[in-house]
DNA sequence: ACTTAATATATCATATATGGTATAATAAAT
DNA sequence: ATTTATTATACCATATATGATATATTAAGT
């Protein structure tokens, strides 16, 4: 069973575990992107935090999921990982 | 003329303005949705702000630009609108 | 011209984000 | 098994966002 399988059971059993997913979704997507482009950068934390002048535990921070950043931080870090942010509303 | 062509010009002029600019996409992409949807759903800045349980005036400070916010009342705003929040790197 | 509606701006108290330091926990390398 | 690298977590001082109130300015309606 792959996640998206475990996911779609779970969400089926229980509506407000799908509620509360979706009401974080945007930090998933943020970490997901994050961690992804690191990689394949074959960037450290420590190394995304170097190239834009912080700590490497504010990025683990922000990576933890459990934190509310600003735009401004979340520019820092598109710039770090040599992207552009895009905020959509959809 | 329009915008488009009066940035091409004064961007080819004055490559300052356009790092300045491009640093503040972000923040332009966010006003133009937001104002754009509320004109589509006919909602006055009140009556958005009514909707997420804020005052107008934090509507009207986030859509001035000059402004900073966090990735929950991003979220938040989004939900007043209708709609769901997408945070892109590319 | 006047009134009402909508938006913009300033200010304040409080909550929280950001940057740091320190260090613990985990993963990878040897 | 040990060492090194990477990541996670806690805590702190300071800066700033959020929510409010108040009111000024501008736009729209009459």
């Amino acid at each position: 069973m792959t996640f998206e399988e475990y996911k779609k059971k779970a969400f089926a059993e229980d509506p407000e575990l799908y509620k509360e997913y979706k009401a974080l979704e945007p930090e998933y997507e943020i970490i997901r992107q994050i961690i992804k482009a690191r990689n394949e950068l074959n960037l450290t934390q420590k190394e995304l935090a170097e190239k834009i002048g912080i700590k490497q535990s504010n990025i683990s921070r922000l990576e933890s999921g459990n934190y509310n950043p600003s735009l401004d931080f979340l520019k820092k870090v598109a710039q770090g990982l040599g992207k552009e942010l895009h905020i959509e509303f959809r």
